[in-house]
DNA sequence: CTGAAAGCGCTTACAG
DNA sequence: CTGAAAGCGCTTACAG
């Protein structure tokens, strides 16, 4: 077929001999930006066809200065919260022409932030957001350099802060969820942490504001990660010290696993013991009994972060707020004692 | 601090010109390439931290003619088998120096598929790898043009191809989890299929091949997708019309989705009914009864599918071969009759 | 509508 | 060890 076998990918120049046309021309006619006469529009065309040109994006964004990537900075690809809100950044990425890279940063050291910082850097980048939900995420945010358009995507309050977030509202949804359960009839509600980005997380802290608006001490808090193994032995531990009702998860995964010790401690759910979760995986529903949580619009918050990266482009930083909403399902009821 | 504001990064002759070198020094001593003298060498340090400065990517693609950048096809990044993959490939890719980009492409049609390649191919690519998981991921991998290095990370064995394949053999696993069930005394095993990249995927196919070598005739397919509710929706369908006693399922979700089925038909695992999965996702074991069901090593798929992109650059096209394992917990007994 | 020219920011021989 | 020069593949004013 092809009279010339190369080693390398035909460039703009190959296309312009090809056509006999210069290579401005061709240059032209894959922008589309100015008026290229039929016949040698349909030349070019065909000569990129038969040599099955592409354009070097390098070259391309060197040339015009112009950046189509942006980076998203996570600790994980794989948790389930981590996973939707990287889904929705890349949908709503792709839409609008942009591609994703995706660097994930597991430590907080700032040896090891800085690393996977500058190699990033490296590329030609439009901007990046970074999934703040966890200390390696707050890491990234302080020391990626101020130059770069930046957004972070939250789970809870925004600190003061000189970039724009958008966040899941988790404070207030705890705290509506800690209500429910106590309105149910619990004296009160105990609690299995997921990893923090701050000091608490903002779970925990409405959490926390419901009980004490309610005049109840906070019970201990017992931490876990997001492996549900860990939420398993967080809820054993609980479980063994204490004669809990009601336990606000930190996620659906720890929620499952804590029914699973629950079950293992001889309780049933929601007859001795109630659980909520965050999140709202798909999973969730599918569970017996079927969870009562916090449903999260993950992709939503990482569509809303990258339209802020997007639009906010030289202004002041702008936070936009999601309030997660709560479903109740079949892991709650009233406790024991009010039976 | 900085005695000049200006609106763009630094370049490289802006660091030469405040060290008093060169822009072929500077670059130098980027690299590490060439001996530097220590005082021009400590210059250009200092320079380049009081600026700031940090290589274009773009530029030093061009220069170097080399590319850092490997482009991962998939149709989607939230569904466990797929994100877990596209971790392991991240990772090794991270570790070898390479940044990864995310190329979600969920349709099939020439046109789609063809402008999702275009977008990424205008990125300075070293490879891709492409999930061959469904008809998606097919339709990629012959799509891509010849010249860029790819591997396909696949599940099931692997059909005459020019390209290397990294693939976990799905049809043997699958084999064995059916004879698994049938030694237990199942009569039959039946089905609920997976989307396949093929007409059948592997899962199917060694499961066929299993009730084939018993003289087993094979009960008709129900198929779903990965949705939970769709594996809830087809368990239920063939709950209905049939009197199985053990359900070989494409995945974890459709065995989890089947257990609540089968809840709700009255029907109690694993005394009335043995199900088996596929993937051993974390929640697997968390579920009451905890699933039997094939590990699979995602993250070494994705890994080795890394390791054969980097490896194979110009020569045959090869393939690793991963065998997963059967995990024998609470949802697999004999059926009811032989109690 | 179209070509010659300059430039994007870096790297790599080439000569000292 | 170091600088001047050319080049990577494209785009964008600048003149027709």
């Amino acid at each position: 077929m092809d009279e010339n076998i190369r080693r390398k990918p035909p460039v703009i120049a190959d296309v312009a001999k090809r056509a006999g046309v210069s290579v401005p021309t061709v240059s032209r006619v894959l922008s589309g930006t100015t008026r290229v006469s039929p016949e040698r529009h349909a030349r070019v065309l065909k000569a990129i066809e038969e040599l099955g040109y592409r354009p070097n994006g390098a070259a391309q964004a060197l040339a015009r200065g112009d950046q189509a990537m942006i980076a998203v900075f996570t600790s994980s690809i794989t948790w389930y919260g981590y996973a939707s809100t990287i889904h929705g950044i890349e949908k709503a990425a792709r839409e609008a022409g942009y591609l994703i890279t995706i660097a994930v940063v597991e430590a907080t050291s700032p040896a090891q932030v800085a690393a996977a910082i500058n190699q990033v850097l490296g590329q030609p980048l439009a901007g990046a957001v970074v999934l703040e939900y966890d200390p390696a995420g707050v890491a990234v945010l302080a020391a990626l350099p101020e130059w770069l358009p930046t957004v972070a995507a939250a789970a809870g309050g925004v600190k003061a802060t000189d970039r724009s977030h958008a966040y899941m509202d988790d404070e207030v949804a705890a705290a509506q969820a800690t209500r429910y359960l106590l309105d149910l009839g619990h004296k009160t509600v105990h609690h299995i942490a997921i990893p923090s980005a701050g000091s608490e997380s903002a779970r925990t802290l409405g959490w926390r504001r419901a009980l004490r608006d309610r005049g109840i001490s906070t019970p201990e808090i017992v931490v876990s990660d997001w492996a549900p193994m860990a939420g398993y032995d967080a809820a054993r531990r609980l479980l063994q010290s204490n004669d809990a009702t009601a336990i606000l998860c930190g996620n659906d995964d720890i929620a499952i696993a804590a029914a699973k010790a629950a079950r293992d401690c001889g309780l049933s759910v929601p007859d001795d013991l109630s659980l909520i979760g965050f999140d709202d995986q798909p999973l969730s529903a599918m569970w017996d009994p079927p969870l009562t949580t916090i449903r999260q619009d993950f992709a939503n918050l990482g569509r809303e972060a990258f339209k802020l990266l997007i639009s906010d482009r030289a202004g002041e930083p702008q936070n936009i707020r999601i309030v997660p909403d709560l479903v109740v399902r079949g892991s709650t009821a009233p406790p024991p004692a009010s039976l």
